[in-house]
Formats: structure tokens, C-alpha cells, sequence
DNA sequence: ATAGTTTTTGAATGATCGTTCAATAATCAT
DNA sequence: ATGATTATTGAACGATCATTCAAAAACTAT
């Protein structure tokens, strides 16, 4: 056999991550990941083959683990409704990370119009967020918690809208006591005033 | 008397605005700017000290732009809530221009955490955007367009942000036919149907 | 032990980065 | 015309960029 790997590749990836995601993919220089990941930029190179590609392995990660845990957290059986009022309460709330705002948009922002197969992750992960959001709107329409009448589709692009407002509001430095009121108030005109 | 200036300095920004809104500040080189004004390295650098202080000269005239377009959409007399309304329908007309999104807030998301003078500006236009939401709004109210109730500063801090959301989906390219149904829907939402 | 395989190291590579600068050109006041 | 002043030119600068690579190290199978 070989010499093992001597980094953990989770680790490594969160590393270079928290680098990218706060300063961007051009911003970011192979200096930057060393410093971060603790890889000589040989390393860097033998196990993911360049910086884009490193660059989209940590995208990936946190495309995934952000869609886990909207999923946790809109999945509260029979409180559909109130699920989604939760999930954006959560962006009153300011802190160390809310300052670097969201990954994925400021990726969307950087490298969308000029990256194609960034932009394709980039649309499939979208998509499946707003998958998630659809099917909590139609348990709701189900459980009686939204009108019958409610466009479920729209609804759930709209949501989409307003999380990625609130996004620019993060990242802007923004956020502050009177967030949660903007915001509660922007859910309750969407979807309605929790039961 | 000395040599006058070779370049019309409203036409070299309006250029170099173009690259910087398309590619970004950090992804635009002073090759690129050389291509888009004309400008050898050392006219730039004589007439607009850096690539940083050109860049924010471009900022400025963008913003000071929007900011006009704005003030006119919105004051036709009487029609204030119309305004709005028909202000936030364009975001649906899918344009050249539109690919590249915002300017203002591309440049919010790549510098805003990492550049304190350019947040400053951001900051004092951000506060006359809203500036001009409010008193549209307060002019609505007054017209009895909108409920005496309405929380007029709330509602303006709304409108940035759903604003900000559709910048985050023009740059994403997913504006589509079902955008405009998507974004009066968001603003009946918010702020009732024009009467 | 040795051979085979893969990882790590860190210096080296060539390209490109933002910026500077000496030379040249173009104007006005005298 | 000449001198003073400023604009333009475009080559040159050192720094930094992403990437490569030969040498050394760490492991397993034999």
C-alpha cells in the first residue's frame, strides 16, 4: 500500500471554507488556504486537483449541510406554518458568522454569470430549497394552516425572495435589534400570522 | 496653462463601470479597464489616483444614477402607491443589463465586510434608497392609499429587502415570465393592492 | 529488509497583478 | 518663440498569483 492521508478531508474543507466563504473564491489566494488548511499548496494540489475544484467541494459542503438543516428545521410534523416563522426568526438574530453572510449567495453574486458549472450547482441547490419549502407550504395547505386558495408555487418562490434579501442584509452588516420586527412582519404579509 | 485632458471622464467611468459591475472589483485588472476606457495604465493612475479610487468613483456615479431613477419613478403626483408598484413590476422584464444585477449590491456583497470606506457608502445610499420608500409611503398614507396603521418605516425597510432579493435573482439569470407574478404577488403581500 | 505506492514538502516557474516613471506631447501665458 | 504646466505613453518594477515538480517521507505487501 501507500502513505496514508495525513489531513482529514472534512476538516480541511471546513478550514478553506470559512476562507472562501468570507472572502470570496477571487479573493481568496492559495497563500490564504495554507494558512487556513495547513497545506503546502502540493497538498492542496494532490487531493483536489485545483482551486476551483477545492472551491466547489467546500460550495457542495455547505450547499448540503444547509439544505440538512432547513430540512430539520421545517420538518416539525403538524406545525408546518409555524416551522417556516421559526426559520426566519432565526435572521433577528445577528452573530460572528451572520457577518459573512450566506456561502451560496455570495458565491450566486461572485461567480454566477461567469462560472457555468458553478451556476449549475448553484440552480440544482436552489431548486431543491425551494422543493423543501413547497412541500412544508402544501402540508400546511393541508393541515388547514394557509387558505386552500394560496398559490403554493409562488409562495414558496417569494420565501426563496426573501431569504435572499435577508441575505444581502447580513452580509451588508445590517442586521440589528429591529431586524425581527422587519422580519416578522414580511412573513406575516407572505404567509399570514401563525395560528 | 498645461495639456488638457484627451478623455471625457463621465464616458471613461461609465465603461470602466461596465467591467466592474460585470466582473466585480477583485476580478477586473487594469488590463481589463485599459481595454474598456482606452486608458494607458499611467492616465488612469493620473486621473484617478488607484484602481480602488477609480473603482469607487464608478460606485458613486452608479448610485448617484439610481438614485435619480428612482426619485422619478416614484413622484408622480398622486400615484404614489402606483409608483411603487409599477417600480418593483420592471424587475419582471428580463434585459441585457439585467444579467449583471446590481451594481450596488454585487459590490455590497464581494467588499462590504472587508472595505469600511466603501461600506460607508453603501451605508449613506442604502439610508436614501429607503429615504425615498419612506416618504413615498408617508405621501400614499397621507393620500389614504395605504392604512393610517401602517408602520411607514417598517414597510420601507421591507422594500429594500425584497428589492435585494430580486437583485440576488437577476444576477443568478433566473428571471423569467413568471417573475412579474411572483413580484406583484410579494407586493400585494406587503403592501395591498393599488386601489 | 526491500520494493512499490502515494503523500508531503517547499522551492521554482512563468504569468499576471497593481503601480510607477522617465520621456514625449499638447496646451496657455508671456 | 519660449517656458511652465499638465496629460499621455508604454515600458519597467517588484510583488504576488496559481500551479508544478523533484526529492523526501510514510506507509503496506512481500
Amino acid at each position: 500500500m501507500a502513505r496514508p492521508l495525513e489531513h482529514n478531508r472534512e476538516e480541511v474543507i471546513r478550514a478553506a471554507m470559512q476562507v472562501f466563504w468570507d472572502k470570496g473564491y477571487s479573493a481568496t489566494s492559495m497563500a490564504d488556504l495554507k494558512k487556513a488548511t495547513g497545506l503546502n499548496p502540493g497538498s492542496i494540489y494532490a487531493s483536489y486537483q485545483s482551486k476551483e475544484e477545492f472551491f466547489i467541494s467546500t460550495l457542495s459542503f455547505y450547499c448540503d449541510q444547509s439544505l440538512e438543516n432547513l430540512e430539520i428545521s421545517l420538518s416539525r410534523e403538524g406545525k408546518y406554518l409555524e416551522n417556516i416563522h421559526t426559520f426566519f426568526k432565526n435572521f433577528g438574530n445577528k452573530s460572528k458568522t451572520t457577518e459573512k453572510g450566506c456561502f451560496f449567495v455570495n458565491t450566486l453574486i461572485e461567480m454566477a454569470p461567469h462560472n457555468s458549472k458553478i451556476n449549475e450547482l448553484l440552480e440544482h441547490y436552489t431548486e431543491r430549497y425551494k422543493s423543501l419549502f413547497f412541500n412544508t407550504l402544501e402540508n400546511a395547505r393541508q393541515s388547514n394552516q394557509i387558505p386552500e386558495s394560496t398559490n403554493i408555487q409562488t409562495k414558496s418562490d417569494q420565501l426563496m425572495l426573501i431569504i435572499w434579501g435577508l441575505r444581502v442584509m447580513q452580509r451588508s452588516g445590517s442586521i440589528t435589534e429591529s431586524t425581527e420586527a422587519i422580519v416578522s412582519q414580511q412573513l406575516e404579509d407572505t404567509l399570514g400570522a401563525v395560528a
